[in-house]
DNA sequence: GCAGACAATGACAACGTTATCATTGATCCT
DNA sequence: AGGATCAATGATAACGTTGTCATTGTCTGC
């Protein structure tokens, strides 16, 4: 006895049936495969929109042997103005070129969590992974996926041979940033940073250092604080560098976060900014423009760096190109957050 | 001939040849269906980790007829800060409960965009819906969801019977807010709005203005400064407002984003906050804590809002519960923006 | 010792696509 | 005229699960 199909969502064989042509045929208009004949396609185009049909993802999927979704792999407890604005620039790519958008949060690499990550792949959830700090320098998680062949891109971390990086300038964005400084006549310009481990930290920190020694400024002889990338480590770092016997007459702060952090310690300390001391951020996020006094920065395009990794993973994942780094700009913005000495 | 099968992942038969069960036993085991002996379930575990096998999530969704994943809709260009908390807020939750989170960004709804949100369960690409506002209130898309028996839960937005919704309880809060600015003295409460047929701006106005009838102040005869929730907005209305002949004492913006705009206003033309003008906000976004002064607000529990709105969703559409609408609180929270008058 | 109940397991058909290869006609060349 | 070529189409078998129903054993109670 033939089960009664109430209500249920037509299937390509009702459409055929409709449209007077077979299964693949439909299945060929409905993909934009080609080489069909125009009126055929427009039967079966009739025939599906009278009908409210559209294919099954479950099924196409299960056939063709891939997800067309891929997975942004994010750190839990950080910065959300930057996750935001990693989802915000992958979704809008992914949205356009047809894929879905799988974001995964995980608080560290190890048991259940380990699991979790690569059964994405295994059990086809995604087709292939896009990798933020820290993530993206974790070396027993990029083992593990060059191991199983996932292909994926990271968003900045060390170049490494055979794992694709969309990068910024991070060093040429803290030369320029610290330049900026010096030209104002700073020379004591303490530093405030997250973790030291992390690329990013040492890609920036080699900016400053690079720009320090070229004004003949020995980056050691000066202050710096390291915790994390929070706001309260640059809450915390201000306090401490400005009480120095010595203390800085400028502040470049890894991260804009930092900065904040930095400036509102020196709001409550009635030091002002940037009369008494300078405070550079780094990131140009949009916090960098609603605090008082409004941020000099260096704009990080973290949009644009997690847009661009979905394009290139799905270059790889389709075996379009050969996979190859990206670097992007990161220029200097002036804003009122840093004066002449 | 056979095809060869080099390098492709296991599939449940190979588990059940290697376990010397059925393929259905070892389904029953990997999902934790129960009415299987311990032994021959540890034997098929082992098989199965032996192998690396887990199971393929296509051919499960399709033999299931469900996806597993839940949509959240959400609208382009909008404070991202506010997106992040809910996108994290749900995510947390959705992942701990296996579900999938595929967020999808929309700037209008209408034609293909409007063709792709409904596509996304009419494909099976998702179970159901979560509604942020704006979506949330628009008639339309859910006149079309109801009409497709879509699930869906909504974060804020009018309460409306059939629509099952995660709301705060935004009226309470502003009633709060401007009760609190009244205590401390103020009688000329400017108000700085978004979008006026936005429900959400409807309850926190109707607090507001409850909160000055009781104090037998007419809300009409204050200023006011409506346009979106952009932080431009509270930047210009802060010029606007403060540049009147009988300019107001204090201002409550419907947004954190907003009053962070304004006080940044009053930076610019030194006017000291909350000296000259104290300053309310609305929401209690990270940024109340990262800007000078530190922002007086009320707390919308956003994150835990969409967390919740996930844990309504899947129960709608496991059939588990009657769905029920939920109100969380908003409590004031004072900080250093507003001061006696 | 046997019907009945029950727990554990298996066979096999869905689920709704796409891939592969075969089959049509039509068109082209010599 | 007679292949050869080519575009358009179709038949059928995957893809890897789960649902349904049937089939085993294994106990019970009498």
């Amino acid at each position: 006895m033939p089960r009664h199909r109430s209500r249920t969502a037509p299937s390509i064989v009702e459409v055929a049936a409709a449209s007077g042509v077979s299964m693949k045929t439909v299945s060929r208009v409905l993909n934009e495969e080609g080489s069909v004949r125009e009126d055929t396609a427009r039967k079966v185009r009739e025939a599906a929109a009278a009908l409210g049909y559209t294919l099954n993802l479950s099924a196409q999927r299960l056939a063709r042997g891939r997800s067309h979704n891929i997975g942004i792999l994010l750190v839990a407890r950080s910065n959300w103005q930057r996750t935001a604005e990693l989802v915000s620039g992958a979704l809008g790519k992914s949205q356009a070129i047809g894929y879905g958008l799988v974001p995964h949060v995980l608080a560290k690499y190890e048991g259940a969590e380990r699991d979790g990550v690569l059964a994405l792949k295994a059990r086809k959830a995604v087709d292939g992974l896009i990798l933020t700090v820290p993530w993206s320098e974790n070396l027993k998680l990029l083992a593990d996926l060059a191991e199983r062949a996932v292909p994926h891109v990271r968003i900045s971390g060390p170049l490494i041979p055979g794992h694709v990086t969309a990068h910024s300038n991070d060093e040429m964005g803290a030369y320029a940033l610290t330049r900026h400084l010096l030209d104002l006549g700073h020379r004591r310009i303490g530093v405030i940073g997250g973790q030291r481990h992390l690329n990013v930290t040492r890609e920036r920190l080699a900016g400053y250092e690079h720009a320090l020694r070229e004004a003949a400024i020995d980056p050691r002889s000066l202050p710096h604080f390291f915790d994390d990338y929070l706001f309260g480590t640059g809450f915390r770092g201000a306090k401490e560098l400005l009480a120095l016997s010595a203390p800085p007459s400028a502040l470049l702060c890894l991260t804009d976060i930092l900065a904040a952090g930095a400036i509102r310690r020196c709001h409550e300390m009635n030091v002002t900014v940037p009369g008494k001391v300078s405070i550079a951020g780094m990131g140009d996020s949009s916090i960098a423009e609603m605090i008082w006094p409004t941020l000099t920065t260096a704009t990080v395009p973290t949009a644009e760096l997690a847009a661009r990794a979905v394009g290139m993973l799905v270059d790889v994942i389709e075996g379009k190109t050969a996979p190859t780094d990206l670097i992007l700009d990161v220029p200097l913005v002036v804003r009122g957050s840093t004066a002449r000495v």
